[in-house]
DNA sequence: TCTGGGGTCCTAGGACCC
DNA sequence: TCTGGGGTCCTAGGACCC
């Protein structure tokens, strides 16, 4: 490769962020592993297989729009033969793991903005060489993954986004474009519709056109003082970003400021029983969550809610915070739940959602120790939470976990579309040969 | 019958303090 | 009976992201 990261090439001491996206990432994930899917149209579905979420090109096609509720659009895409997948999240997380990896082959600075995104720093790229370099990495990036991707590289990370977006979706540019080369940048924001803005959503779109603001270009030109007042500094440094000035840079991993875990069931609840099970299993992935990130929680939520769609008397409970140890004791963080969920459960509701929320998270290295609790108590309690997680990381999860709850889940969610895991299980790895 | 889950950031307003 | 201004912290709500 010609490239190279010497200390001569960085002379370039503007910014240069590229945003890799994966194409339609969990279709694409599902791909990799069934070959015959190539060419239809696929789709993948939430969780509780409530909505479609990923889309082929053939059914975007097909006039299939994101977060389509699947029972409106089953008819049409069972008349079309339209491939649906339930998510398969162990497998998606697993290729995107690869995909971050494959990257960084190609720059040291990187932030995994999603599970389908990353920003890259290519300011050591000689400008003129920046889509040449980006060819390269789409290139590896394909054939090590199997993964499609874009790349949009600009001065900001807004541009980027924006750079990104045209590269996807014009063939014109075959997946890559900088706007290093000659371009008429403001061409590009002009075919940029407000709404496609990285920060604009549909509630700051209706009130920018309701203004005479289209596209980036007209949301660039328009005064400073107008954006401050009406779209705060959010707004503000959004407009700077899209006139080339970077607001801000590559975010590495920064620590977690709250952990949710939360789930619909996948019929209504009404009893105490089910919620109490479905809480402790939210207290249970809390647990294993803030231990995989060494942290511990200071205040928790419990959240309940009956559903926004159908009939019926609705109830919706956020209760919290409460204070708890700071912990990440998966027992104590059953009981704290369960308490406060029977402070606030009443009968009579068809509950269709549940999970915990923990908030001000504290590393686990300097948290403050209980009083009443002896530091053998607590070292005993930490060898126990490690042997679980062990356990459960090798045999497979929930192989020991706690009774309160449940075992049989008659509330869990529906995933019925579900591929196998394919790389994560060995009953489950892809047969070349039958 | 059927509509996801997990996050972040900003602002306004109230409580409280000096 | 009169009674300011400024600061901080917290929370709820709104908006956004993938």
């Amino acid at each position: 490769m010609s490239f190279t990261h010497s200390a001569a090439n960085n002379a370039y001491n503007d910014h240069a962020f590229a945003l890799v996206d994966c194409n339609n990432f969990f279709v694409s994930c599902e791909r990799v592993f069934d070959p015959k899917l190539r060419n239809r149209a696929v789709v993948v579905l939430s969780s509780n297989d409530g909505c479609i979420v990923s889309r082929s090109q053939e059914a975007k096609k097909l006039g299939i729009p994101m977060g389509a509720p699947l029972h409106e659009y089953l008819p049409l895409m069972l008349a079309h033969n339209v491939a649906i997948f339930s998510s398969n999240f162990v497998l998606y997380g697993d290729m995107s793991n690869r995909v971050m990896d494959a990257l960084d082959q190609f720059t040291p600075y990187k932030e995994i903005y999603s599970i389908d995104e990353a920003f890259l720093e290519l300011n050591f790229i000689d400008p003129a060489e920046r889509s040449r370099y980006a060819r390269i990495i789409r290139e590896t990036v394909i054939q090590q993954t199997g993964i499609p991707i874009s790349i949009g590289i600009a001065p900001t990370k807004t541009l980027s986004k924006i750079a990104n977006r045209v590269a996807k979706t014009s063939p014109e540019w075959n997946g890559v474009l900088s706007l290093y080369d000659a371009h008429n940048v403001d061409e590009i924001l002009k075919i940029t519709e407000v709404r496609d803005i990285w920060g604009i959503g549909r509630r700051l779109a209706l009130r920018l056109r309701a203004e005479g603001i289209y596209n980036a270009y007209d949301l660039k030109c328009a005064p400073d003082k107008w954006i401050r007042k009406n779209l705060s500094v959010t707004g503000l440094r959004m407009v700077l970003e899209l006139r080339g000035t970077p607001c801000a840079e590559l975010a590495y991993r920064s620590p977690k400021k709250s952990i949710t875990s939360s789930r619909s069931f996948g019929r209504p609840v009404e009893k105490i029983a089910a919620l109490e099970e479905s809480i402790a299993h939210h207290a249970t992935r809390i647990g294993e969550k803030l231990r995989e990130e060494e942290l511990c929680a200071r205040l928790l939520f419990v959240h309940f809610r009956t559903s926004y769609f159908r009939e019926g008397p609705r109830h919706n409970v956020t209760e919290g915070p409460v204070l708890i140890v700071p912990t990440a004791h998966t027992p104590k963080l059953i009981a704290a739940a369960q308490k406060v969920l029977k402070r606030t459960f009443k009968p009579s509701f068809a509950y269709t959602k549940s999970g915990i929320i923990v908030n001000d998270l504290v590393s686990d290295s300097h948290i403050q120790q209980d009083l009443f609790v002896v530091e053998e108590t607590r070292e005993k309690e930490e060898k126990l939470m490690r042997l679980i997680d062990s356990v459960n990381q090798l045999d497979g999860k929930r192989t020991i976990f706690f009774g309160a709850s449940g075992a049989n889940h008659s509330w869990s969610a529906k995933h019925d579309r579900r591929s196998q895991n394919f790389i994560s299980s060995w009953d489950e790895l892809p047969r070349v040969r039958a």
